[in-house]
DNA sequence: CTGAAAGCGCTTACAG
DNA sequence: CTGAAAGCGCTTACAG
């Protein structure tokens, strides 16, 4: 039942060579004979051998695998993220293994997992982790960056100031004379953190524009269209007068978009809606999103760069990178284009 | 600056016993002392210990990691078949880790890693790879399934019958009599040959109802709504008359639909638009979106279950599983309520 | 119930 | 440029 696994003592004795020189084939080249090398190579692909990569990195004590957790696939948030983290990783000759952590706990046990498997670092996302997974973070000694959020990462940190977003968001809307009442949807619950960052934000611009700021709904839904549309129903309830509000994705802003639509609702005329997240969706649902455009990308990037020269001794622990925003300025919370008569 | 890595010696002389026992009391916890085991495990949580898999698994020569590939994180397409993956390797004591294909290259890459890492097995999209994936997949007489197809699996098989649902969408967009010009939209290009099953199935339905069977449009973009925009531009030039049209996923429908609106192209009344893949995007959109639902859960909790008892010998390679699939009829292709007077 | 011995597949120094 | 020796952290039989 069991196949025979390929080993690198089975080239070593295809070749007529030792299996230290089949080692130094893959691993240190130029320490070979070119003829030899040749040689290795070819009895290797023609016995289908794949280097133990496990074996070796135990013999070696390093690793090239980079791990990641990932809160969610649920939507496209973490699609350009991932591949940016997937291209910098790759193009440093590491690989870089994901696994899926929807909640806290299964975080946890990812977490465990990846460093079960001794990976040369880790990316999570947030600063929200179980209390078990920190320790273990910890005393494990491998390098670990948060992203996706501004501060307060235990080793590394990179994402980009969502309070500054938050309140550029709000100064955009306070622009606009109509807007009057601005709500600001955000998650509550475990996983939330990094969304319960905004409100501070948001209340303080508001405050210091002498607005109400009031309006703060805590959706216990993660995410999806159906909570845009209940997140409306319930401000709209508290506040029949309510004419902006902020998103904690483009998901809900769509969701709200298109709850309006039914409602009647004329967006941006009577409700401004932004997003965040900077989503394909957001330039396709009419009118176009307002949102948070993240540079996942490069924050992606960000992170497998600074784990790896981390795990070189180059950085030191506690550095952290703002990888900035942009905030895209759409339909849904344009102002009026002529001023009424 | 290397961090000092708890090991299994260390634990065992925190715990005064030998290595033996920490290790048993992990692996066989029956074999072990009471007492003892609650020693062991209070010495290895002090320590912050976590056993080496790795070194585990090469000792042992088994592995309870199972590797997939996912070809895109651009949508929600395998949210939930990732979950049912996950859910399922977890419930039977695996672990599952992710790695993003986005092109075939790409996923020979994964699949060597993976291949590299001792996986227990592996949970491929699709049948088509690069032939030294194949070859290698071949060699390493690892277990590996291919989800999200009907048929033509190298070795296990996971999916349902495409050419089916596509047959049945095609006779539902029949039923109504409205429908004379219907068109099927597919990727064409690597990574393609699951959407390409698409079209002989839909030209021998439309051919046995003696209907036109030309407007196949074979779009060079994977996904995405500016897909569904250019496919219709395209589609209505060939064939002004257009009057239906079958997507290859849901976000591409909801392009069309979205242009649709643009041009005031009533939907379902001068155009009957189907999506594929039940996205929560799908019941979301106006009018909601008739879909394929694929059992996507399913399909992935399958996929690793029979690659788990393939590796206990249950199973004999060729083995496939029909998870089935619903046609969701919604408003989007919806009859006439009334048959004109 | 507990442990000393050998080995998983590889790599690191170190000789030749 | 090539290779014999020791060891990475764990587990498998096998004794006590």
């Amino acid at each position: 039942m069991t196949p025979p696994k390929t080993t690198m003592t089975d080239v070593a004795a295809a070749a007529g060579v030792s299996p230290m020189t089949v080692s130094n084939t893959y691993k240190y080249p130029e320490r070979v004979q070119e003829q030899t090398r040749a040689r290795v190579l070819e009895c290797a692909a023609e016995l289908g051998y794949v280097p133990n990569i496990a074996a070796g990195n135990l013999a070696a004590g390093e690793s090239r695998v980079i791990g990641g957790t990932i809160p969610s696939m649920r939507n496209s948030s973490f699609y350009k993220y991932v591949l940016g983290m997937q291209n910098c990783a790759n193009a440093h000759g590491y690989k870089l293994v994901l696994m899926l952590a929807d909640t806290i706990e299964q975080e946890r046990s990812a977490i465990e997992a990846l460093i079960g498997l001794r990976v040369a670092g880790l990316v999570l996302v947030g600063t929200e982790h179980a209390p078990e997974a920190m320790t273990l973070l910890k005393r494990s000694g491998i390098p670990v960056v948060e992203s996706w959020t501004p501060a307060g990462a235990m080793d590394l940190g990179v994402g980009f100031d969502t309070a500054a977003a938050t309140r550029t968001l709000v100064r955009l809307l306070l622009k606009d004379e109509r807007r009057q009442r601005i709500a600001l949807i955000v998650h509550e619950g475990t996983g939330s953190r990094r969304f319960l960052e905004r409100v501070p934000a948001f209340r303080a611009e508001l405050a210091a524009a002498g607005r109400k700021d009031d309006l703060v709904h805590f959706a216990q839904e993660t995410d999806g269209f159906g909570a845009g549309r209940r997140a409306l129903d319930a401000l709209l309830q508290r506040e029949p007068e309510l004419d902006a509000v902020i998103c904690p994705t483009d998901i809900v802003a769509a969701g709200i978009l298109f709850e309006c639509s039914r409602r009647g609702l004329a967006v941006p005329d009577q409700l401004a809606v932004a997003g965040w997240g900077d989503y394909e969706l957001a330039q396709e649902v009419t009118p176009q999103l307002t949102t948070v455009h993240p540079n996942a990308s490069e924050m992606g990037a960000a992170a497998i760069d600074l784990l790896i020269r981390r795990g070189q001794g180059t950085i030191p622990a506690g550095y952290s990178i703002d990888t900035g925003f942009e905030i895209l300025e759409r339909a849904s919370t344009r102002e009026r284009a002529h001023r009424s008569p």
